[in-house]
DNA sequence: TCCAAAAGTTTACGCGAGTAAAATTTTAGT
DNA sequence: ACTAAAATTTTACTCGCGTAAACTTTTGGA
């Protein structure tokens, strides 16, 4: 296998005793091509192993078969676990996928949105900074391209937004923490960098109303990404000058949590539902560690598969339809509860 | 701004009033046009905000701008961690990274080696999956592309290897240990999927004999990547079973120990090297999570600055030595300890 | 001020493929 | 076996830019 070097379509053409434009035909769609054909093309791509100059055959088209697909943090498990996720189903789709991280830095958000339009993408999933993006310059990309939101919404912005429901999530958290014990406090970011964490503090308050309680915060400094070692620190903070006001403690999400038992941890506090344990702790996400934490953190759940599932689908409808902006759509998927053992 | 719409090189030379060969150069090296010049085009630039086709700029080229950039799996922190740092390194030498995981999954690593050898990459940064690489496969492709091999070795393949001198990261463990209490036993995969476990795993046995100690192992089953989970298992099963030969326990990776200590919080055991412990335990890696676990996990750190900015070096140097392939070097980083409350 | 060097302009061709149109061959149905 | 339809071949043009060659203009130093 192998005797030449194939240089280009033309050449390949030629091994295989097929025209170039059949060629071109047959890599655009195998199924175009009469099956005596194909066979010819594919034994010939057997020997050769050739395939068409990437640049050459996108400079032409209007739309590529990439599929940028970008997310505020790649270090982040919650993202890298949903960004597998969107990358296994865009291949299966017969798109090629291409990841990137904004790092949190929103000047780094618009410039990967200018690359990404250079590389002409069928469509783009994002999973936006939040309150710190660019609006115009996401807005102005979103009219070129079919793009669709996940985890964090714009409001008004792309041609769908798939997220969780935040308010499920805390329902959830708060209904259960109620039924079982003390009703909780909302342990949180005073300035949090994500977007979800708002909506979870009014859909705490709410729901703390609805159910007769005041609500309680516990708001902890700390700026950026690195939620982790803000939760541990505010946690410290908090038990040393006895903050909390009552023994069971709601995280706005598991990376807090994390920080939080770790310094609960460190404190002696020890954390759980049952006889001799001084707080109960829960939280929200099903970040991939939870199920490790000391204890195992009690947390409601994403829906990890629905909701990319669901992106990857609105995407492709975006991608078909021709008149695009014409409607935007929404969908939030609920929580489901996990009881583990810290509360 | 904005008054016209600039379609090709053509046209933007035609509003900035310069011809389009000079702008051409200007795109390639701004400071190779005279200043008067690049100052004519930068304000056209402002005006129309104007990018050369990605797609025709690189179609004669036979080098891009792009840095391909493999590990095997975005989801472990370790490698997002790494890949951030890799990522951030190569945009500041004027390279555009593009990210892959092969998600332990050896076809499609080779996969991606396929399809980046489509997009002419100027270099590759590659984690390799380790025992289950397609030698064969990544061989070609060294041959092909200047290529740096990091974080796992595999013999003779690539222009040059980055990685952490697993020798040093048990020594140092292992050594603190025995100074300061009961000599570890090896917690580990019996099957592990990474390839630095058996080389740890080696070490362990050598420096276990100099220090005079009989080595003893704790050998887990499982299979895959999901480490913690793995551990965890590992860890209910040997403690139920009474399998534990002492009280310390040195495990393979952070990520393994993070199961290991949720088994062990689990069932009521005690880590730490206090008063009232019923064990020790350490590690490495000084995986991003270790300061968080319960207790916060002593490790021997890699020196991640050191390996991502030796890879990003060395793969400079590849891509401008025209003569690649004629010597291939190895350099390994020592680890540094990390002294926490688990041990 | 003059002149050589440096920079820019014109012109023209190449890259590797997509694709349209017309001519030709193959296929399938009767 | 004949014919209409389908598939393929031929030919030729396009895309956006890199780049070489020959020529013209600008620049800076003596």
């Amino acid at each position: 296998m192998g005797e030449r070097k194939i240089r280009n379509m033309e050449e390949f053409a030629e091994v295989s005793g097929i025209s170039r434009p059949t060629v071109s035909k047959y890599f655009h769609d195998p199924s175009s091509v009469r099956k005596s054909t194909r066979g010819k093309i594919e034994a010939a791509l057997e020997e050769y192993a050739y395939r068409p100059n990437f640049y050459a055959v996108n400079q032409n088209r209007k739309l590529t078969k990439t599929i940028g697909v970008v997310v505020p943090n790649l270090a982040d498990p919650f993202f890298a676990e949903i960004a597998r996720n969107i990358e296994r189903r865009c291949m299966e789709a017969g798109y090629a996928p291409t990841l990137f991280g904004s790092h949190g830095e929103p000047e780094l958000e618009v410039e990967i949105l200018d690359n990404l339009r250079l590389l002409k993408p069928a469509g783009v999933l994002i999973a936006p900074l939040g309150r710190v993006t660019d609006r115009k310059a996401l807005e102005a990309f979103c009219r070129d391209v079919p793009t669709v939101l996940f985890d964090s919404n714009i409001e008004g912005l792309g041609d769908f937004f798939v997220g969780s429901d935040n308010y499920s999530f805390v329902d959830q958290t708060v209904t259960y923490l109620c039924r079982s014990g003390q009703p909780p406090c909302f342990f949180e970011m005073k300035n949090p960098a994500n977007p979800n964490a708002n909506k979870r503090r009014l859909a705490y308050i709410d729901k703390m109303a609805e159910l007769g309680h005041e609500p309680q915060f516990v708001q902890i400094e700390g700026e950026g990404w690195g939620f982790e070692e803000i939760g541990r620190q505010g946690g410290l903070w908090a038990i040393e000058n006895r903050i909390l006001p009552c023994d069971t403690v709601l995280c706005s999400n598991d990376r807090l949590a994390i920080g939080f038992l770790s310094a609960c941890y460190e404190k002696g506090l020890r954390v759980g539902s049952g006889a001799g344990c001084a707080l109960r702790v829960a939280s929200h996400d099903d970040h991939p560690y939870s199920r490790f934490t000391c204890p195992s953190l009690t947390t409601a759940a994403h829906d990890y598969d629905s909701v990319s599932g669901q992106s990857i689908e609105a995407l492709m409808r975006a991608i078909d339809s021709e008149a695009r902006g014409a409607s935007r759509e929404e969908v939030l998927y609920p929580a489901k509860l996990i009881m583990r053992a810290s509360a």
